[in-house]
DNA sequence: GACGTTAAACAAC
DNA sequence: GTTGTTTAACGTC
């Protein structure tokens, strides 16, 4: 791994997971891309007009008679029945929004995959509308191994059910903005904590700071419910009140006091 | 702070 | 190459 160049970077505003490469400016000022997307789409909140994706996707279900379709036949009906994506039809063009189609049909609940009755046709999408908005628990990021630097932006995984307390503390390192509170506790998944899961994580670099505010409390500690140690209510009520420090001290002297284990998600962990 | 879009890693086939 | 899941980051209100 290249040694990360602090120069090179400035942190981000919001999510701040990986520093952002400082822009390229002329005479000291740097260029900001005029925003607005209503204005840029004519009025409308995309450039296809007022629906989303996955209004579209419901449209296109609820129109086949059986009301379940294949994903190549959402594609085929958004294609036919909205003249932007007509017009988006190549796989250079088309690749980006048949993406955001797929995203949307994985992440939203009420969107549901059924095995095609007939062997190796593919899935059917069908609508459940009774399908809950309320969140349903997701599975538990885990910590990492820590690194000096820029981390590779790519996804990290670890495959070990072991977590030692350098693990544990990068985990705490992962930052609290806005987006953590999206990305994390919003636009989960799975409802089910699989047994043999393996876990993605991916770590602030060093170089940010990590004593940013905590935010979205609420969030955060349904995130952390997951990460129960020993169910301990005003444990880990520490993780979000404190700062990093006291954290990670307080962590530090569960694990102790509970002779390196401690529970999570049912499952017990060791700490090396 | 919430919602939606976009990009992309990655697995399975 | 297609289908599907997931994580991350950005734009906007
Ligand atoms: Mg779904």
């Amino acid at each position: 791994m290249e040694a990360f160049n602090h120069e090179e970077y400035i942190s981000r505003g919001r999510c701040n997971t990986w520093p952002l490469q400082q822009q390229p400016h002329i005479n000291g000022e740097v260029f900001q891309n005029p925003k607005n997307e209503m204005q840029k789409n004519g009025g409308r909140k995309n450039p296809w007009g007022n629906r989303s994706y996955a209004e579209l996707i419901t449209d296109a279900i609820y129109s086949s008679p059986e009301g379940r379709m294949t994903l190549a036949q959402i594609y085929e009906w958004i294609i036919y029945n909205v003249p932007y994506f007509n017009q988006r039809t190549d796989s250079k063009s088309s690749a980006g929004w048949k993406n955001s189609v797929r995203h949307n049909l994985s992440l939203h609940n009420r969107f549901m995959k059924m095995q095609n009755e007939v062997q190796a046709k593919p899935s059917w999408w069908i609508i459940n509308p009774s399908a809950s908005n309320t969140k349903t628990r997701r599975r538990t990021a885990s910590a990492s191994n820590s690194c000096e630097g820029m981390r590779p932006k790519a996804k990290c995984r670890i495959e070990s059910d072991q977590l030692n307390i350098q693990q544990i503390k990068n985990f705490l390192q992962y930052p609290y903005g806005s987006d953590f509170s999206h990305n994390i506790c919003r636009q989960q998944v799975n409802s089910i904590i699989p047994i043999n899961h393996s876990f993605h994580h991916q770590l602030a670099p060093n170089s940010i700071d990590h004593h940013q505010q905590i935010s979205n409390t609420e969030n955060i500690h349904q995130y952390f419910s997951n990460f129960n140690l020993n169910s301990q209510e005003n444990e880990h009520k520490t993780i979000f009140d404190q700062d990093q420090e006291q954290t990670l001290q307080d962590i530090q002297e569960i694990i102790n006091r509970d002779q390196n284990t401690f529970n999570v998600n049912g499952r017990l962990w060791y700490c090396g």
